[in-house]
DNA sequence: CGAAAAATGTCACTCAGTGCCACTTGACAC
DNA sequence: GTGTCAAGTGGCACTGAGTGACATTTTTCG
């Protein structure tokens, strides 16, 4: 909204099934950059490998690479925003159960994957955190995260009043479900630093498991 | 240490105190520089002002800028980056009291300042809203004023340790003084962006005390 | 005073990101 | 099919951030 977007490919619609040819062959060109760079990157580190680089190797030219992300650090971040948008989608809807418990499962889920993926999850943790640039993206997409989970608590504690108002657009998420929502991203970082930290040689779901234990005691504090 | 740190002006002393005539004259010029550059940034907005244009107005060389500032991001955060210090300078030191209250403490009277300097305050916030680059740089800070207030909780969990250790480096933080940080960071973040939001008319303090409530429920969750 | 160190200005260079325009190729109506 | 339209692309030129090198000035310190 504020953050003057730039004009950039208007937000893929993540939609896997037929698709035309056009948005077929869309899809293939993105992925093809963005192994492309990873793979580019992790060998000669994210500084020292040119746009050109990347568009070269991925077949296409420099131009098309800003057609698919607006900046550099936007290609690496690609697989965090499409776990993000799975992610979203496990929260939506809304079920009768508590909210926490819902990211909770979500959150654990998503753990589970991580240490499926022990190695790929790791090398590019490594990336990202060995450029200034990219941590900052990637708090970005934290926030983002920290949205959706947002629009969990506040689904859950604004059905009535949304309900009251006619079905109409939700109203503005409470404090609360902003701190919680704010609470829970931070904790699940620190988990996965955690892990990461230790080369991925804890259990990563037991570690996240006591974090929910500790933020199920923020709750209990609320009003 | 990983973050491939550019080679910058060195982290500035911060020392007010007396300085050299070098020192003092670097000051100023970075002062310039700062109050320049926000003045031309509020004026027609952070991507419609070259670096060129801050230089000039702050009557130094473009390349000099850069000797003060690794990017054009971080002229904006300087006042956030010298409160954070001041900041650090309250919870330096170890008086026997829980790491919480003392944050606590240290939070709320960050929060008067904020009120006592609304206007600029929200100017500014604009400003970093305003812009993508802007924002994740915030986030930076952020990071590091998580860090410190994970020295604070490690600090007063480390004592023992420590005096073990024979006084030597501090032990590794524990995962739960991590989680603690995250999580003030977090809710501290929120309640700002609240405020701001609401135009700076809330209480901010009296907020931020809500908020510190709650973060008292999720220490007593700990084991 | 004289030498080392710090700060600056100038110049040249790399590379990220953008606007523009011409060209190709799926999508879709008829 | 055929024509029309829009989307995706490549090429090119341009702005502006950030860096390296070098010469010059100015402070510090022995």
């Amino acid at each position: 909204m504020s953050t003057a977007a730039r004009a950039v490919p208007s937000e893929e619609p993540l939609a896997e099934e037929h698709a035309g040819l056009r948005a077929q062959h869309r899809r293939r060109v993105r992925d093809a950059l963005v192994t492309s760079a990873l793979s580019l990157f992790k060998e000669r580190g994210f500084e020292h490998v040119t746009v050109d680089d990347v568009a070269k190797m991925a077949g296409v030219s420099r131009r098309t690479f800003f057609r698919h992300f607006a900046t550099k650090e936007d290609v690496v971040m690609e697989r965090r925003r499409r776990q993000l948008h799975t992610f979203a989608a496990l929260l939506e809807g809304d079920d009768g159960r508590p909210a926490l418990e819902r990211v909770r499962e979500a959150c654990l889920s998503l753990a589970d994957d991580f240490e499926a993926q022990r190695e790929r999850v790791l090398a590019e943790r490594a990336l990202v955190m060995g450029n200034r640039e990219l941590v900052a993206r990637d708090m970005e997409v934290d926030r983002e995260l920290e949205q959706v989970i947002v629009g969990a608590f506040a689904a859950h504690e604004g059905r009535r009043a949304a309900a009251r108002r006619g079905g109409g657009r939700a109203a503005a998420p409470s404090i609360e479900a902003r701190w919680m929502a704010a609470a829970v991203v931070g904790i699940v970082r620190v988990t996965l630093d955690d892990w990461a930290e230790g080369g991925g040689r804890t259990k990563l779901r037991a570690m996240g498991e006591r974090g929910f234990t500790l933020l199920a005691g923020l709750e209990r504090a609320r009003t």
